[in-house]
DNA sequence: CGGCTGACTCTGG
DNA sequence: TCCAGAGCCAGCC
């Protein structure tokens, strides 16, 4: 199995309402790199089954890919899934994240 | 087989 | 916090 259908398959056990970093995928795909993860998600197709919307990188940000229509349909479809984007466009991992980013960083809990 | 492309991440200032 | 530069590897001509 090419390792952007291995991505496509992480990509595609992301729930709604939860989001995912490039690096948090790559990680789970064994020889898999941050960028392979936002190239994958550049060869999809028009119209597939993955959550590529669910994707971001790891600011919480959505990449500016395209002109400028991608990230901004991304901004829709996140919202309707009820993520929300803080003043600065980001995405409160410890709230939305798919996987707890704040437990690599520092287990207080 | 060689070269170009791409929705990232990290480090330093 | 924001900006610039380097590293990386699969896919498609």
């Amino acid at each position: 199995m090419p390792i952007y259908e291995e991505i496509y398959a992480i990509a595609r056990q992301i729930p709604v309402g939860k989001v995912a970093t490039y690096g948090q995928i790559a990680r789970m795909v064994a020889g898999c790199t941050a960028r392979m993860a936002g190239y994958a998600m550049a060869a999809l197709p028009d119209k597939t089954d993955v959550p590529w919307q669910r994707v971001i990188n790891s600011q919480g940000k959505i990449s500016p890919h395209g002109f400028g229509y991608g990230s901004a349909l991304q901004r829709e479809l996140l919202i309707a899934e009820g993520i929300r984007f803080d003043l600065n466009g980001r995405v409160d991992f410890n709230e939305f994240g798919w996987l707890d980013l704040a437990k690599y960083l520092d287990k207080e809990d």
